[in-house]
DNA sequence: CCACAAATGCAACAGTGTTGCATTTGCAGG
DNA sequence: CCTGCAAATGCAACACTGTTGCATTTGTGG
């Protein structure tokens, strides 16, 4: 079944992007789809190998790469580096849960832990810088790596 | 006027990486003089630049990544990604004066600035967890990037 | 001074991201 | 329902970043 809309918490992806003020099409709506059942950030790799599933054709790279770029302008997705230096993408609303709140990365085996505390207030900026994100990690070694370093 | 050795706060490149166990080359010492004369992490693109004045030729592509990997695995030297998605190296006795304070990353140049205010103090730590490093940075447009974007 | 391991230089390659251009498509307006 | 146009797509080619293999050179300990 196929709902024609969506309630309020869960918007359908078109129509998230039909309220951004672009173009409705194939390829956003499956990128936005697959960044938002993703539970962590893709690459651009990792979403070219997607077939969904649907009967469509692959997305072209280059597509890709556009369809991710306008998706990031229009708000709807945010772009980030990972430690290899890859871009990562991920759907705009699903950093919200993460925002209010610090990361651990394990040096060991490399995970992510989500921790209670709240980032604290960014200090003041130079004239001119305009703050789009704050990131507060710690580096270290979670229980199970320690434990096998000692 | 060339100095046969030097005083303990500032001891030459050839003698921390002779003392780093590894060999002394010239491809070494000239990289790691960069890395300790720069103020900000340098990128591979902005080492394989540097003239240096010396009269020696410029080092090779390949050489310099190969350089800048030895000085990482003996310590010498720190790799870091930038938002650009670029490697950035910088001497392993800059982050100490970097530890203590706060940068924020230019999503549109990949630039780093150093930022006045000190890190805030680390939340409290599952019971386990070693902290080895903090990170608080700060992601947004820098000035010139700034203006040009608006 | 010599030998040997480490480091270098060169060529070729792989992955990631970008640009130019012709064609297709979403969408608004008749 | 058509039609036009700007936006989006697909394709080819390119640029940049980083890596691997291999023959040659060089630093260093003996």
């Amino acid at each position: 079944m196929v709902r024609a809309s969506a309630t309020a918490e869960e918007p359908l992806s078109s129509e998230l992007i039909r309220a951004a003020g672009v173009k409705v099409t194939r390829g956003r709506v499956r990128v936005l789809d697959a960044l938002r059942a993703a539970r962590q950030p893709l690459s651009h790799a990792e979403m070219e190998a997607l077939p969904a599933g649907a009967g469509d054709a692959a997305i072209d790279r280059v597509t890709l790469y556009r369809v991710l770029d306008s998706l990031v302008a229009c708000g709807l997705a945010l772009k980030a580096v990972d430690t290899r230096g890859v871009f990562r993408f991920s759907a705009a609303g699903a950093q919200r849960q993460h925002a209010k709140h610090v990361h651990f990365r394990c040096t060991g085996c490399g995970g992510v832990f989500c921790l209670k505390a709240e980032p604290p207030p960014p200090p003041r900026l130079p004239r001119g810088f305009r703050l789009q994100q704050v990131e507060f990690d710690l580096r270290g070694l979670c229980a199970g790596c320690g434990a096998l370093a000692s």
